[in-house]
Order: structure tokens, then sequence, then C-alpha cells
DNA sequence: CCCCACCATTTGGTATACCAAAATTGATTG
DNA sequence: CAATCAATTTTGGTATACCAAATGGTGGGG
């Protein structure tokens, strides 16, 4: 993650703290005291911390220290159609438009979730599974919708890494992709609606019950 | 536009000179310069060149000023269609989430519309058409779905405002609102869809012209 | 006459210093 | 003992100074 300048580095950090949980929703980012803690000044700290807020992950308010964001199970719900909506977009427009790399590019990503289901770790997993999606948004050659596509990922990564450590969902997941991969190759555009639809519409009851015991937790320690 | 913050109001003055045309597209938008210009130093001008960045006004390159975006009229209709995927999903979700308060303020701004077709100006028809499609996307209830919806109708106010001042448009955008209010009044989902996706669908046709010619203009006077 | 190299200047990136508003805490008074 | 007000401290907002990289122009050499 060699970045131009030092606030997208330091985005880059926070956005990984964040989604790992080193980073716990509804704690204070003071620009001061992180920019110390990481020997830079508060320029750059100041801008990386806008950066997330334009993603979401970070909540800004008047006046006060921002906060690592604490979504509410309808924000995530919300935020999950959307997401949806946007990569089924993405799809449809793939059946006519990918190339031939690209469908290549679906497939292997495919292939590499299903060695790591049984073997390999959450987060490795995760990156690759992130990888499959964005490929899908990227293969619609359509670049404001790949961007926002890719947005709506990021802001959605931790919960969904959350919901998916059950492994009770991984074996359902990948029938989920190989339905989607096996419509994208024949550019079949009511089934790849179908089974993305299909996926993505499950992901917010796997969500739901993790996400409501989290805050219930978190409503307790709340100190910092 | 009393904003908390002088990087906001900044943000709010150089979005409104965009979208009027009076920073044209292509034009440099030095944060020096453009400060010292506005009697503030560098340090919000340049937040709110980022935030003008994130909206996808104004594009940013390593060790380049920051320019007034140029987007070809490829890059405007894929916004276009986002856009129009955005609108039409909430569109949906307001037939049945919609309140009667939402959908007497949508029928409003478009009387409001109606009114202004003949006598007023084009800005202020504008600002209501804007006032129209924001009404819509915020009575989904959905935050995120309309955030987004916010920040292409954004994007491509500009396109909008050059395509609809040719007068030849007007008739029928009336007619296409009329339509989608229709069919919002009695939450008919199927209806709703059609209307907007007519509407959005021929704005595409009509910005085409206005794009090419303005870009083939500017390529030549491209000193700035 | 053209091309290349080098220097000056411009530009964005970063650090630091200062300011004003707001939250918190502690003292004082009812 | 509690409530309130004020002072201090903390925090984000803004201005300014400095740095390094990139660009563009100019002069010398081929």
């Amino acid at each position: 993650m060699v970045d131009a300048n030092l606030a997208t580095e330091i985005a880059a950090r926070l956005r990984r703290d964040i989604l790992r949980g080193e980073l716990l929703p509804g704690a204070k980012v003071k620009e001061r005291d992180n920019a110390e803690g990481l020997g830079v000044s508060r320029t750059p700290m100041r801008e990386a911390i806008r950066i997330l807020a334009t993603e979401g992950l970070i909540v800004l308010a008047p006046s006060r220290s921002p906060r690592v964001a604490d979504p509410t199970f309808q924000e995530l719900s919300d935020q999950l159609l959307v997401l949806r909506t946007l990569e089924v977009l993405s799809a449809e427009l793939a059946c006519s438009r990918a190339t031939e790399d690209d469908l290549a590019r679906i497939r292997d990503l495919s292939d590499q979730m299903t060695d790591l289901y049984e073997t390999g770790d959450s987060l490795d997993l995760f990156e690759v599974d992130m990888a499959f999606h964005t490929a899908i948004a990227d293969a619609s050659h359509n670049d404001s919708l790949a961007e926002t596509h890719h947005a709506f990922l990021s802001r959605l990564w931790r919960a969904r890494y959350l919901a998916a450590r059950q492994w009770r969902n991984r074996s359902r997941a990948r029938a989920d992709h190989d339905a989607i991969v096996a419509a994208l190759m024949v550019r079949d555009v009511a089934a790849v609606r179908a089974a993305l639809e299909t996926h993505l519409g499950r992901l917010a009851d796997d969500i739901r019950p993790i996400i409501e015991d989290e805050r219930g937790a978190a409503a307790k320690g709340m100190r910092n």
C-alpha cells in the first residue's frame, strides 16, 4: 500500500484498524493524539479522517471528536439494499459489456475462494471475497458505478466479516458464488440477477444477530 | 448557506461557480491563488477542493493543479444510468414507505415547477427540479440511498442545466414529471418505474449534443 | 537550427503555531 | 449536600512557514 501522500496512507491504516476491529465502533479518533501516535502532524491525519468520514467509517460531529461509525442494523440493512442494487446493475451490464478477461478474472477469484473456504483464515478469504465482488463491478465498465459500489462494499466490510466468521454460512456462500459465476459465464441477465439477489438478500439476515449483539455489549463499556 | 466551518462554505461557493459555469470545465483550481482571492488560507481551501473532488466536480492528479471536471459524454451517460437506478429504487421504496407528507411535498414541488415553466428563469426552475428529485429520494426513507442519489444529482446538475435551457425539452419534461407524480400518488410501483425510466432515459439524448459541442469548443482555448 | 540539460519558479504536501468554542471539573454558595 | 457558575483544559478550526518534486523556460552545445 504505497500511496502518493501521507494522508491516504494513514487513511488506509485507519481503515484497516477499523475493519479488523482494532478500533471499535464508537471509539474516539482524536486528530491530535492519533497524529502524535503515528509520528505525523495533524494536517494529513485530519485529511485521512475526512476521507474515512466520506466513506462512512467515521462520523464527524461539530466540535466533537470524530468517532468510529457504529451503524444500527437498520442503517446497515439500508446500505446493503443499495449495494445489492448496484451490484445487480453491474452484473447486468457485465453480461453485455464484460470482456472474456473480465469473466476469467471473476472465475479465478471464485476458484481462489473455493480453495480458501476450508483451509484459509477469515481475513484472506474476505480479501478475495471483496475482490470478487469488485471484479463484478469493474466488469460493468462503468467507472462511476464501480466506484460507488466499492464505497458501499467498504462500508459493509466489517459487518460482513463478523457475520461470515460463522462457519455455518460459508458453504451457502460458496454455493451462491458458484451460481453467480455460472450465470455470468453464459451472460444470462435474469439468472445473474436472481443469484445476486439471493446471495445479498441473505446477508441482511446473517448480519442482524451479530450486529445487535455487538451493539448491546458495546453500550456498557462506553468510556473511551 | 451558513455552514459550521469555512471549508464547507468555500466548497459551496466553488460548487455554485462550477455549476453555473463561471468556472469552466478544465480550468485549474490552484489552492494558493483561490485561497488568496477569497481572503482565506490554504488549509480550508484545500479541504474544500477535496470535498468537491469526492463529489466528482473537481479532479485531482498527483503533483498537478486540481482541475474542474470535464466529463466526456460517456462518463455522464454512465453517471446518468447510476442516477436512474438509484432514483427508481427510491421511488419503488417510496411507494411502500413514503408518508402522506412526503407525497404532498413531492406534488407541491411538481406544481411549483409547472408554474415556473413559462415564466421563471432557468436557475430557479432547476433549483426546484433538483428539490423534486431529491424529495423522491428522501421519500425512500433510506438515508444512504438518498445521500448517494444526491451526490449523483449534483454531479449531473450542470449537464442537465445546459441541456434543459433548450426550451424544446421543457414541455416534455413537464409531462414526464406529471406521470411520475401521478404514479407515486397511487403508489403504483410498476408505473413509477416506467415513468422514471422514460424521463431519465431521455436525458442522455438531450445531453449528448450539448456536451459534445462544449467539449469541442473548449479544446481550443485551453491555456488556463 | 534544433535538441538537450539545467536552473528557477510554481505547486502541492507537510509541519507547526495560534485561536476560539465547548466540555469538564472544581469551588463556592444557597 | 446539591446545584450552579466560572475557569481551565481539551479539541477542532485556521493561518503560516517550510520542503520537495515537477514543470517550463532559457541558454549553451551539437
